[in-house]
DNA sequence: AGTGCAACTCTTTTT
DNA sequence: GAGTTGCACT
């Protein structure tokens, strides 16, 4: 739109891809937003304007991200546009499909109290259903079973091969879903799919939602899996080829989705780069907007950005120009090991500050989180502050997750993953054999406990032997005190607690909904009302804070968590435990009692509080303001700018791995986009020749992504080990040669055992030599037995296939075998004797 | 039932 | 290297 009228200022600092965005209204909206170029405030405004000079009611503006840290910006920056926008329901797709389902609970057969399992507690459900399926097998199958959902498949599904290649699988997903449905609890996958199936199965419902969202806005479209994309399609009541066309008086609502297809980094997730490559043809009409002004990086970035990603194919084709012309090309540096890369990352931290930039300036990325570690170690002894984004998550800690466990039973009886984690702990004598008599008894229908823990527990107390027995009158006694200071039954000579549940609808007098012989009751499955949707979205414990929001009248649930760890035991228990292991355990609990301390004392406090922690563990206690490096994996760092950004580790083998191919070859490709155009200034990229993986060394080639970038685009600093300096100062482009060729071999490594080092332009014949006793690598690798493709016998497994051969330095070569039996392994020939090649 | 030791698997990436 | 599992012993 030309500026022939004078804009608002909130619209006014536009340029015109910006403004065309904002502005559109109508048919469904995609949005290409190339990294760096405005998303946010782009849909940010959108909002305001939707708002402002549309007049929607913000309450009827739906807006979904993938990161709960996305959300709050989202939130606050379209708040500060327009205060109105504070009323609009922006959300993490989890976290609408969680606020959704609780909304309408009964109808999706769950409790309204309902809480969300990780994976470790799906692994753990599985696990007590199919004990013959060992721990960490569940965990795999669990993983699976995330995926199919998904790809929204159920275990009737008939293309469930997409996610299971055993068939046997189908049952394994199909009594898991009955053993889920049990606890009244759901997973991840649940939080998109049942909403998904409610509006597709629920006239009134769908209905219901239809009139209340209009507009429904999507951020990272890219990263949306197939399960999303239906969810969303149900919710617009468009884009539906063939089915979706009901007949309800409600036209589908205004769709506007943002994205970038080179950013899509979530496929081992599920994620469908398709979603966004199809928008325009699963949603008629579309109308599509490129954002391809970069206001982030200075143009010597994206010129190497545009390079690594060019080798995709499908990509809907985009091309980010700077604003920000020149600027320095982004510089390689070959380096010895992971010591060495340390110290190099140190010393661009330390010449930053020194030049009187600050810490924050400053970020490591890497593609493992394991990477992190020799950071960790060399930093404080340097003086260097950090900070690290995403692991050692506070809620996975051991003593949190029991307590939150504890927590989780208190709301709903019938979990039994809480219940197994939490009944001995600390320990009471109650012991495995008992532990299945109670699960087996809550289960079994003719006892009539419905899945209620307790109440089989409180019945069956009785025929334990001894010590379980006390031990488990003891743990019962616990709970109970605890249930009725949180008003859920009521307090033996207190006023009825009961009836403090704020906002709800009196709980009615329903026997069904009374099971325990304790008096507990379980969330009253009533039926919604017309108006629930209209409910405004509570806030989570940021927003608590910011508005200083402390819970009014009869104290916190800070003082229940605290009371808890008390009754339980847990907190005396952790003490010892840090006096004699020198942990923090204790340290930890205060710091989960003070968190709950922003919630109020009821079952919907304890409910949200959970449901807060479910669905953003990566928060930490307090998002530190202080001054210090940024240590973070490449995928965390979307949506994010430094001034200098290292990316480390770009390496064969690492980044990409080797049997990275086709589809996730691709998306690995993006990822390092990603990583690269995080950087507004200063973009270092780092490969060492050797790296320690599981504590073994492994030599290593730079990443065949570096040889994609044009040479003259790339400033190289040699291996400098030792501090010898630069390898060839001179001929950037004779460099990019070498290290073209090392890309070769680097794509066929197994090929070329011991000839890895040629890819080093610093490496020097003397470095290579000494490494390599056998004299010229060549001529050691004809003479090896120990090549990819070689068949050999194994005294144990029978014969297999070389799939792969590592040079290790001391340990002769490492070869990765495949067995007939399917199996894989690998050996050091150099001290196998059981290993031997066989004759072709 | 709980402890201690040896062996084994695993690694991307996260809502 | 780490975390977990399985086994034997107390």
């Amino acid at each position: 739109m030309p500026g022939d009228e004078s804009l608002p200022p909130y619209l006014a600092s536009l340029n015109p891809e910006q403004l065309a965005a904002v502005r559109h209204e109508g048919r469904p909206l995609l949005i290409l937003a190339g990294a760096g170029s405005g998303k946010t405030r782009v849909i940010t405004t959108k909002i305001a304007w939707l708002v402002r000079e549309r007049g929607y009611d913000p309450e009827s503006i739906l807006a979904v991200t993938f990161t709960n840290k996305a959300a709050r910006e989202m939130r606050d920056r379209a708040a500060s546009l327009e205060p109105a926008c504070a009323r609009a329901v922006i959300r993490t797709f989890h976290s609408f499909g969680a606020w959704f389902l609780r909304r309408n609970a009964a109808a999706a057969g769950l409790d309204s109290n309902f809480t969300i399992y990780d994976d470790d507690d799906q692994a753990t459900l599985l696990h007590g259903a199919l004990p013959q399926y060992a721990r960490n097998e569940c965990s795999r199958i669990v993983q699976s079973i995330a995926r199919a959902k998904d790809f929204g498949l159920e275990p009737d599904s008939p293309d469930l091969s997409r996610a299971f290649s055993d068939p046997a699988m189908r049952r394994v997903y199909a009594i898991y879903e009955e053993r889920l449905r049990a606890t009244g609890n759901v997973d991840f996958g649940d939080l998109i799919r049942l909403p998904a199936k409610l509006l597709s199965g629920d006239e009134a419902i769908r209905r219901r939602t239809r009139q209340r969202f209009r507009v429904i806005l999507v951020d990272e479209y890219q990263d949306s899996n197939v399960a999303q994309f239906e969810l969303l399609r149900l919710l617009a009541g468009a884009g539906a080829p063939g089915e979706g066309g009901d007949r309800l008086p409600v036209p589908p609502a205004y769709v506007c989705v943002v994205g970038d297809d080179d950013q899509s980094i979530y496929r081992f997730r599920g994620a469908e780069v398709k979603n966004i490559l199809s928008f325009p043809e699963l949603f008629p009409g579309t109308e599509i907007v490129r954002l391809e002004r970069n206001y982030r990086s200075y143009q010597s970035i994206l010129d190497v950005a545009g390079d690594v990603v060019s080798h995709n194919e499908g990509r809907l084709g985009k091309e980010l120009r700077a604003e920000r012309r020149g600027g320095r090309p982004p510089r390689l540096s070959l380096l010895e090991d992971q010591d060495e890369e340390t110290r190099f990352c140190a010393r661009i931290c330390e010449e930053r500050v020194k030049a009187g930039g600050k810490w924050g300036d400053v970020a490591i990325l890497y593609r493992t989180n394991a990477q992190s570690l020799s950071f960790e170690k060399e930093f404080p002894r340097r003086g260097i502050p950090y900070r690290i984004v995403g692991a050692l998550r506070f809620y996975d800690r051991e003593e949190v997750k029991d307590l939150l466990a504890y927590l989780a039973l208190l709301l709903n009886g019938k979990d039994e993953v809480a219940f197994k984690r939490v009944v001995n702990k600390p320990s009471r004598g109650i012991g495995e054999t008992s532990v299945e008599a109670l699960c087996a008894a809550a289960l079994d229908p003719e006892l009539g406990h419905g899945g209620d823990l307790l109440s089989a527990s409180a019945a069956e107390a009785d025929n334990l032997r001894g010590r379980a027995k006390s031990g488990l009158r003891e743990f019962l006694s616990v709970v109970k005190g605890l249930r009725a200071a949180l008003g859920l039954i009521a307090a033996p000579g207190a006023e009825a607690a009961a009836s403090t549940r704020a906002g709800d609808e009196p709980a009615p007098p329903d026997a069904s909904t009374s099971a325990s012989p304790d008096g507990a009751t379980r969330a009253p499955a009533s039926a919604q009302p017309e108006d629930a949707l209209r409910d405004s979205p509570p806030l989570d414990a940021r927003d608590r804070k910011k508005a200083g929001m402390k819970p009014q009248g009869e104290g916190s649930l800070g003082d229940v968590v605290e009371r808890l760890a008390r009754d339980s035991g847990l907190l005396e228990y952790h003490r010892g435990q840090d006096e004699v292991a020198g942990t923090q355990k204790a340290a930890n609990v205060d710091e989960l009692v003070n968190a709950a301390t922003l919630y109020p004392r009821s079952a919907e406090g304890l409910a949200e509080f959970l449901e807060t922690i479910e669905l953003d563990r990566s928060l930490t206690a307090e998002e530190s303001t202080a001054d210090a490096v940024t240590l973070i994996t490449m995928h965390n760092t979307k949506g994010l700018e430094f001034p200098v950004v290292v990316a480390t580790g770009i390496e064969q083998g690492l980044f990409p791995r080797d049997d990275d191919e086709g589809e996730e070859l691709e998306e690995q490709r993006r990822l390092f986009y990603v990583a690269i155009t995080r950087a507004k200034d200063e973009l270092h990229l780092t490969a060492c020749r050797w790296r320690r993986i599981h504590g073994r060394l492994f030599e290593t080639l730079p990443s065949r992504f570096l040889k994609e970038i044009a040479p003259d685009k790339l400033e190289f600093a040699g291996a400098g080990a030792g501090g010898q300096g630069r390898a060839g100062g001179s001929g950037l482009a004779a460099q990019g040669g070498q290290l073209s060729s090392a890309g070769r071999l680097g794509g066929r490594q197994g090929a070329h055992p011991g000839g890895g080092a040629g890819g080093y332009p610093g490496g020097g014949a003397g470095a290579g030599a000494a490494r390599r006793p056998g004299g010229p690598a060549g001529k050691a690798a004809e003479a090896s037995p120990w090549r990819a493709g070689q068949a050999v016998y194994h005294e144990d497994y029978g014969s297999g296939v070389i799939i792969k051969v590592q040079p290790t330095p001391n340990s002769g070569p490492l070869v990765v075998v495949r067995f007939e039996t399917g199996k894989q392994a690998q050996f050091f020939p150099k001290f196998s004797t059981k290993l031997e090649p066989l004759r072709g």
